[in-house]
DNA sequence: CGCTGTGACCGGGCGC
DNA sequence: TGCGCCCGGTCACAG
């Protein structure tokens, strides 16, 4: 599953990989195709897929960076900007090859969805097993309103306050907090792995109420958080089942995880309790987490 | 108008 | 072996 440190590995290896090169040509697979003339829309969410494949022909890619969990590429065409939007949902991963084959791992050479051929003459290619990721091709993001009401980024001076006055606005009041720090319209990037962590990390039970939490220990929390990411980030983000690189080379992360998926407390040794909050599965300590 | 709850999108993996 | 169900990031839409 791939969070904000995930998708920053991908965006700081496709960046140097792609960036100054030109589309030459888009192929989404049949089973995009499929699904459009179904009324469905796979992976390409704005557009008819010909139409996306037509509209990224000749385009110069300019610059790739994250922004939340989001990757954005700035493309330009006879001299209009456009931004191709990608999110990698649960299992979407990138690759630049040269040929297919070179995607080692079975399930992810099944599951080819968009083949975008360089000038370079590699293949910037898109994998994605359980197709959540999304493409879209956008003038500005206005076009996406979604993207427009994101929390900072969290390594941002103003995001830790963004979060408390976010906390102080009441439907967030009585939330449990580990929904509220994985909503990214609160803390942008932080999903069910760090927000586990992080919470562990803090001694906080993942149900408590947001106005249960003092400002002080909210501020830790948040600080706890950031933290968490930029390590994760340092050790290559976290591969739990499907993250890869775009060299197809798992994270390191997952060994440094001290309750996301553990049975034991590694601290105290008692067995971890798992509850559902928002919707989401939340393991916790019941004797360190309070 | 704004908030909340629910469904939709999927295939791997696991339990029975 | 085989079948059915659960999981999850995000958004659309209904109420």
């Amino acid at each position: 599953m791939p969070e904000l440190p995930e998708v920053e590995g991908v965006v700081r290896e496709l960046a140097p990989a792609v960036e100054g090169k030109i589309i030459k040509k888009v192929e989404f697979s049949k089973t995009v195709y499929d699904a459009c003339a179904a009324g469905k829309q796979c992976i390409v969410k704005n557009l008819e897929p010909s139409y996306f494949e037509e509209a990224m022909q000749d385009m110069f890619i300019k610059k790739v960076t994250r922004r939340s969990k989001y990757i954005f590429i700035d493309v330009e065409k006879n001299h209009q900007t456009f931004k191709f939007v990608n999110h990698l949902g649960m299992t979407g991963a990138w690759f630049v090859i040269h040929h297919l084959d070179e995607i080692h791992e079975e399930k992810f050479r099944k599951h080819v969805h968009a083949i975008f051929t360089l000038d370079s003459g590699e293949l910037l290619v898109f994998s994605d097993i359980r197709r959540f990721g999304e493409m879209r091709l956008l003038t500005t993001l206005e076009e996406h309103p979604p993207l427009l009401e994101m929390a900072p980024e969290p390594f941002a001076d103003d995001a830790c306050l963004y979060f408390l006055q976010k906390c102080t606005l009441p439907k967030y009041q009585n939330k449990p907090i580990k929904e509220v720090i994985m909503d990214g319209h609160v803390i942008s990037g932080c999903g069910n792995i760090y927000a586990t962590e992080a919470l562990f990390k803090m001694g906080i039970h993942p149900a408590r109420k947001v106005n249960r939490i003092s400002k002080e220990r909210k501020v830790k929390l948040f600080e706890t958080i950031r933290d968490i990411l930029r390590e994760s980030i340092e050790n290559g983000g976290s591969t739990i089942s499907d993250y890869r690189n775009i060299n197809g080379e798992a994270g390191g992360m997952q060994h440094r995880l001290k309750m996301y998926g553990k049975k034991q407390c590694s601290t105290c040794g008692s067995k971890t309790k798992s509850m559902t909050i928002g919707g989401r599965t939340s393991v916790y300590c019941p004797h360190c987490q309070h």
